[in-house]
DNA sequence: ACGACCATGTAAACAGTTACATGATTTA
DNA sequence: TAAATCATGTAACTGTTTACATGGTCGT
């Protein structure tokens, strides 16, 4: 029950179309709370029924007319309740460290070339991240804003070192074990 | 994709009922791959009628009968296949990151109480993770299979960690945060 | 006028969650 | 013999993904 929040958020720091906010969701706040176009386009629809926003008022209801929408205060009210209600986390699913688990008893052929392909990926997204450290946060700037989202960023940066670094290990380990395919 | 291919590892490490298998996704395998009983039990039924386990000699059909199930070859063919083959990383959805980008716009109000209950769980998560490399990875043991699983450990262990450490320093932030709710 | 792309949308399939039902076994 | 628990299952719902459809705009 996030994607109307993840919505609300984006729209309260931009209102925007639908396909702005599938643009923004491949980037920014995508990164932790991921959608499709078609996830979006039918959450603003129900966000807009349900008066948490509209339509601004140079939009024309058309097809193939871009729509731009805005954030009403019932929808801020929502997004406050959601952000301060307690919220269990959610349980994990890794299918990499799945098929590790896997690879135990199966063999672990195979499994070395997506190790490093994923390997790769991490590598590219924490550049990535870096880069988007420089870029918003260079040191000084600290409003109350700017703390909370260096933080989120801080958490995508941390996160993907980890990931290179366990990966790096991981495809040592594989490469170094003798290659059958039965446990 | 994964839950047939969790399943069938779970079997092969041992073979098992429905409810056995319940509380291992409850502990060991559900750590990174979670999934209720009705989850398992459907999907036990389809593995069984593709071919892919079987019902063990010993059980009875009847309801409230405890039924244990073995992987057949196929199954093992097709979990083999399935580790081996590449995919890429799912996007990722964290809620708590999503409310800490939320509060960076509609204030911190509420907020800290529930960063510092994620905190104290994942602190009980990691304790939990290190009593079972205490347990089961004493330093020597080191076949293979030994080496995959512990590296799968070391992946939960340093995840935790990372949460601990990242949400300290949240809570510390926050709590540091003139309390207004609006940005 | 045609192709490429922009922008919004529909439909169906798939995966996961929540609520409830049913029979069997154990224990007070 | 009643209540609690074990064990398996059904059904309905919610959320996510994939494939496709439709109209508008821009460049050639």
């Amino acid at each position: 029950m996030s994607l109307p929040h993840a919505i609300l958020t984006a729209l309260l720091e931009r209102p925007s179309s639908g396909l702005e906010l599938t643009r923004r969701f491949d980037r920014s706040i995508g990164y932790f709370w991921s959608a499709t176009h078609q996830q979006i386009y039918r959450e603003l629809g129900k966000l807009e029924a349900d008066g948490q926003i509209r339509a601004l008022a140079s939009a024309q209801p058309t097809r193939g007319q871009k729509k731009s929408y805005e954030v009403l205060p019932a929808g801020r009210a929502e997004l406050a309740r959601w952000t301060a209600a307690a919220q269990d986390p959610k349980p994990h699913r890794d299918a990499l460290l799945l098929r590790l688990r896997a690879a135990a008893v199966v063999g672990t052929e195979g499994l070395e070339a997506d190790l490093r392909r994923h390997l790769a990926l991490h590598r590219r997204q924490l550049a990535e991240y870096e880069d988007i450290e420089r870029r918003d946060f260079p040191p000084g700037k600290d409003s109350p804003e700017d703390r909370l989202r260096h933080l989120v960023l801080r958490a995508g940066i941390d996160l993907e070192t980890f990931w290179t670094g366990w990966l790096t290990r991981a495809v040592e380990e594989v490469a170094a074990m003798p290659d059958r395919s039965a446990g």
